[in-house]
DNA sequence: CTTAGGG
DNA sequence: CCCTAAG
């Protein structure tokens, strides 16, 4: 119970503090104490007995300089409180926090070759877990140090640095209890640079004071946080190539990939610790990533359907999932994108999953004409800002490449296509761009106004800023401009554009202005206040780095904590971009009919039952999904057949839907499985049905 | 993790 | 489909 007792004490600070919560669905997981403790103190126990060989180990090397900030005395005194064998290790982790970052590298390295042999009981992954934990550990309290300008940047370095990391994704609590993620992985998935740095909860309270109390709550995390993060990491990394091989078939198969891959290779010594350490990163999650919804912490790529259960996600990452859900997101942003553009007859769920869309073959289109440029703050924090006194930075994470329309021939040659998408791209770049900036969706004209007067400093609006990237066909940048341009369309950060956005645009170009100011396609919702006062101009110069690929780029490592703390986060903005719901599969008849059929058998309450019965190999289809559509299929069969939309179900099914839902509703679903109640279904169905 | 429901 | 509250 001592290390219970820590633990209250560090949340007590820390809730004081910044009560970074998560969405209540997890949050109500964190109060679950018996999970909690066991999870939390298995874990802590582990992580303790690990931390305190590394630190042993590591004492002489690079972590000799365990406390050189007021964090890593707070930290001390924080487990002061304890008493207990722990209590070393807590110290070393906080120590380690404390240490620098060289520190972290030395560490890692000397992990990796000499207590590796130490730590027997525990195999590798773990043991490079404790590694990164340190790491990380060290970003973390250095963000609490004044080191912060430079934190992200070296944080992101280091992880570039190393060799094995490919796809870390690391949570970070910072002084303001924000929370960043860098997606790394999926930069070098793409080959592109790209850094992200979500939200951030800023309370200026917080930020004068970060100091102890800060440290203090980081100090507490140290031991949590690090590693479910890490874990993937490293995890991750080492299976890297493996996974990457695997990794590149759809859903489904990648899917089961992961399955076995996860079975066989992350898997701790012994299933126990395994669990705890789940446990574990569960819990961690809650606390330190929280808001993971808000902050969008592990979402981006890395939390996507299965956010809900991130250990899920998680193991999804360690084995390839993470790489591959990359892509799959991304993949879905663009589409969502290129919808604004076109022209119609495109919506982003018929879009959403073929890459391939990305680029608009409209034969009605003249050809290969560039329609224009649209600039997307990828994952919705593309753009992050950071303002610190007068300063305001702007993070653009990724410009989207234009919207490009396309007339080839149906017997044009993949070779010429892409000949023509480069000429497009080429076109493009060659012409020069020009940078539009949007506020709240509206284009800035005045290239006068300060940032002050347009109102982009942190407390603003930053997050209903975009940027957009538009051919310079039409060299200006008057007023008239705005209609006349090519379409640019903006997103801006945070929120995305409404799927089913009124905006139809025939073409392009008109989307904007009329669009744009009207119905945002993006920030609609932070468009209120503000709205009236738009204010125009726009700015020719932007991190030209940024602008050069138009693919994406990604510039601005320099995220400093304060940035972070400095970002607004407006609550009601969702970055979606990266949280983009899953793609809509209808159910086909064949499903339906298999639904039916194992719903007639099981009842309808027990939806995993269903679930392995019939859609045993769909792993598109959760449970949920199964449950939601047995509920639509019922509404459906209720209602007219005109009423219904859709590919029609056969009359027939429905019937049994009903009979089905009837006889269950009246059996309550109890004890069932037993062939009599099966046949009394069915019988009841037939009999209904005839 | 599952269920059950509301959105 | 998503999100949550509840087992």
């Amino acid at each position: 119970m001592v290390m219970k007792k820590r633990l209250d004490n560090g949340f007590n600070g820390f809730s004081n503090w910044t009560v970074p919560r998560g969405p209540r669905s997890l949050r109500k997981k964190v109060h679950r104490k018996k999970d909690f403790e066991d999870g939390q103190i298995c874990a802590i126990e582990l992580l303790a007995s690990l931390a305190g060989k590394l630190l042993q180990d590591g004492e002489s090397t690079a972590c000799s300089n365990t406390s050189d900030g007021d964090h890593s005395v707070i930290g001390t005194n924080v487990v002061k409180e304890e008493r207990s064998s722990e209590e070393k290790a807590f110290k070393v982790e906080c120590c380690d926090g404390g240490s620098s970052q060289s520190c972290d590298l030395d560490l890692e390295k000397t992990d990796q070759k000499q207590n590796l042999n130490k730590l027997q009981y525990v195999d590798n992954n773990t043991v490079l877990d404790c590694t990164s934990v340190v790491v990380n550990s060290n970003s973390s309290d250095e963000a609490c140090g004044d080191v912060k300008p430079v934190i992200h940047k070296s944080e992101f370095e280091d992880y570039s640095t190393k060799p094995e990391e490919d796809s870390p994704d690391f949570l970070e609590t910072t002084d303001t209890g924000m929370n960043i993620v860098n997606e790394e992985h999926e930069a070098k998935g793409f080959g592109i640079g790209f850094q992200k740095i979500t939200d951030s909860h800023n309370s200026k309270d917080l930020k004068k004071s970060y100091g102890k109390l800060s440290t203090m709550v980081n100090s507490s995390f140290k031991t949590k946080l690090p590693l479910s993060t890490d874990a993937i990491r490293s995890s991750f990394s080492r299976y890297r190539n493996y996974l990457k091989l695997a990794s590149r078939d759809d859903d489904e198969k990648f899917r089961s990939n992961k399955s076995s891959i996860h079975s066989n290779t992350y898997r701790p010594p012994s299933r126990i610790a395994g669990r705890r350490i789940r446990k574990l990163l569960n819990s961690k999650h809650w606390k330190v990533a929280p808001k993971l919804k808000d902050c969008e912490v592990a979402r981006s790529e890395s939390i996507g359907e299965e956010a809900r259960n991130p250990f899920r996600k998680r193991k999804l990452y360690f084995n390839s999932e993470r790489y591959q859900d990359s892509l799959y997101k991304r993949r879905r942003f663009f589409d969502r994108s290129s919808m604004v553009n076109s022209d119609g007859g495109m919506s982003s769920e018929s879009v959403t999953n073929s890459p391939e869309k990305s680029v608009h073959i409209d034969k009605s289109s003249l050809a290969a004409i560039l329609h224009g440029a649209s600039v997307q703050p990828s994952s919705g924090q593309q753009a992050s800002f950071l303002s610190k006194d007068a300063h305001v930075k702007f993070s653009i994470r990724s410009f989207k490449v234009p919207e490009l329309f396309i007339d080839v021939p149906e017997n044009a040659t993949v070779g010429s296509l892409k000949k023509i998408v480069l000429e497009a791209v080429t076109a493009i770049l060659k012409d020069g761009l020009h940078v539009g900036v949007l506020v709240h969706g509206k284009k800035v004209r005045d290239d006068n106004r300060t940032l002050l007067q347009t109102g982009l400093t942190c407390k603003d609006n930053l997050d209903t800023v975009g940027f957009t990237l538009e051919p310079n066909l039409v060299h200006n940048t008057t007023p008239a401009l705005c209609s006349e341009d090519p379409p640019q369309i903006l997103a801006c950060d945070m929120t995305e554009l409404p799927p089913s956005s009124p905006v139809n645009p025939v073409s392009s170009s008109v989307i904007l202005d009329v669009a744009l100011p009207n119905n945002s396609l993006t920030n609609s919702q932070n468009q209120d206040e503000n709205k009236h006062e738009l204010i125009t101009t726009s700015i020719d110069k932007l991190p030209d780095n940024s602008l050069q690929d138009c693919k994406a780029l990604v510039p601005v490592p320099e995220m400093t904590m304060e940035a972070l703390a400095a970002v607004p986060l407006n609550p009601k903005s969702k970055r979606s971009e990266v949280i983009q719901r899953r793609t809509r599969r209808p159910f086909s008849v064949s499903e339906v009919e298999a639904l039916v059929q194992a719903v007639e058998e099981l009842g309808t309450g027990r939806w995993r039952d269903v679930k392995f019965r019939a859609f045993e190999n769909a792993d598109h289809r959760t449970y949920v999904d199964l449950k939601d559509k047995w509920k639509t299929l019922v509404h459906t069969a209720r209602i007219s057949p005109q009423q219904r939309r859709g590919e029609p179900v056969p009359q027939e099914l429905l019937d049994r839907v009903l009979a089905a839902h009837a006889y269950w509703s009246q059996h309550q679903a109890k004890q069932h499985g037993s062939k009599h109640l099966q046949a009394g279904v069915v019988k009841a169905i037939e009999g209904s049905s005839s």
